[in-house]
DNA sequence: GTCTATAACCGGATAGAC
DNA sequence: GTCTATCCGGTTATAGAC
């Protein structure tokens, strides 16, 4: 996204770009687990051996895949920011673009969690490949905190997207496991949680609650897994 | 474990057994994605094809794996309960007793989250093969809660267990991820993050925040999601 | 009908030639 | 960079034994 390409493509980066694309496609139209790394080869015009050659795993495509759902997270996110000045606001527009968006992939999102889980896999925000998206992640919420109308304490603010995009992988969780209709029972715990989210946070300005606040704050700070960036 | 077995062991009941053990001593060995089912099948002296007339998947071994880690957390903790009396206590002797028993199994224990989110998996709480050993987590909490001298209002004490275990549950996730000598740093965590869990609790009780407590409380309650019990 | 075995399938991953 | 051939392991089909 941020990236500028001034060198045409090379004829790698070109089949490089078929294989995703083709991948994209395919996981898509059938899902991860029936999309074989045989049909992405084939749909992308390429050998098996030669697709990993582009890809070591599958796994990476589907890296890819979450790149492409983040990038429209963000852009179904950021007008709907505009329009919202308060803190609930513009928490509920961040949480609820992101359901709209990833609704269509429910019957595989559980992937993402499999993965992110996992120390080894290239999705989890603590392996490189998978941490430029949680850093983005992170860094949406630090939008909609920073163009709010609460007034927030720096020491809060600096931990608070962070916190913040763990609660938002909390309700992906939530929403895995949701087999209400419509995932109603997701909208519910987004609304009403964005609700009890914003007062805490409004809560966490007063006086009397400083030294847990400042507790809980010391207690994230220390304990922040090094990131392998 | 509340079992009781008037029958002697059918033949079959037999083999199962041979094959779980077996399947432990190899997971405990080389870990879960280098121990095969051909392995399994051969220690366990049957045919691959009958190991699978027991289990139908490998994953269904690992529930076997997991039951018996939950087992050793509960005589492990069970004692350990037995000294404390302050919630505090008592809720640092749950979760560093777990920790001591997870210790030897951390370089494979990331399937137990791969699964745990993966909706179809017989090892996550929401499936029947999984649920049990949630139900006794949650249990514990509700001895840890019960035994302790904090008095807890009704309502709140009713949605603890499951709010503890599902802490619980975070903890395991960060110690995961955790490369710090020794885990030093999700010891650190549980110290201080029981601290300020045992805090909330009381907090919670504070007239001056029972309107907020009601509200989580409240959400909590109505968004549960079905257990396949 | 409960149990056991052998052979095969399928798909992710790798080796090595061109 | 690209291919073909192959490995390897989870899983299944299926046939027969007890």
């Amino acid at each position: 996204m941020a990236e500028s390409d001034p060198q045409p493509p090379s004829k790698g980066e070109r089949t490089k770009e078929r294989i995703v694309a083709a991948a994209l496609e395919l996981f898509r139209a059938h899902g991860y687990e029936a999309t074989t790394m045989r049909m992405v080869a084939e749909a992308a015009g390429v050998s098996l051996g030669n697709a990993y050659y582009y890809f070591e795993n599958k796994d990476l495509l589907l890296a890819a895949f979450y790149r492409e759902v983040h990038e429209a997270h963000v852009a179904e996110a950021r007008p709907l920011l505009g329009k919202q000045r308060t803190l609930h606001g513009r928490l509920l527009a961040v949480l609820q673009s992101k359901l709209v968006v990833i609704e269509p992939y429910h019957r595989f999102s559980a992937l993402m969690f499999r993965s992110a889980a996992d120390p080894e896999s290239p999705l989890n925000p603590f392996h490189p490949a998978g941490a430029d998206i949680a850093r983005e992640g992170e860094a949406l919420f630090a939008d909609a905190l920073a163009g709010s109308s609460t007034k927030v304490p720096k020491d809060l603010a600096a931990e608070l997207p962070s916190l913040l995009w763990t609660y938002s992988m909390g309700i992906v969780l939530y929403w895995i496991h949701d087999r209400s209709p419509g995932h109603q029972k997701t909208h519910a715990l987004v609304e009403r949680s964005v609700e009890l989210v914003a007062s805490s946070i409004k809560l966490a300005s007063n006086p009397l609650l400083r030294p847990f606040r400042r507790k809980v704050i010391e207690l994230v700070r220390d304990l922040r897994l090094p990131s392998p960036g």
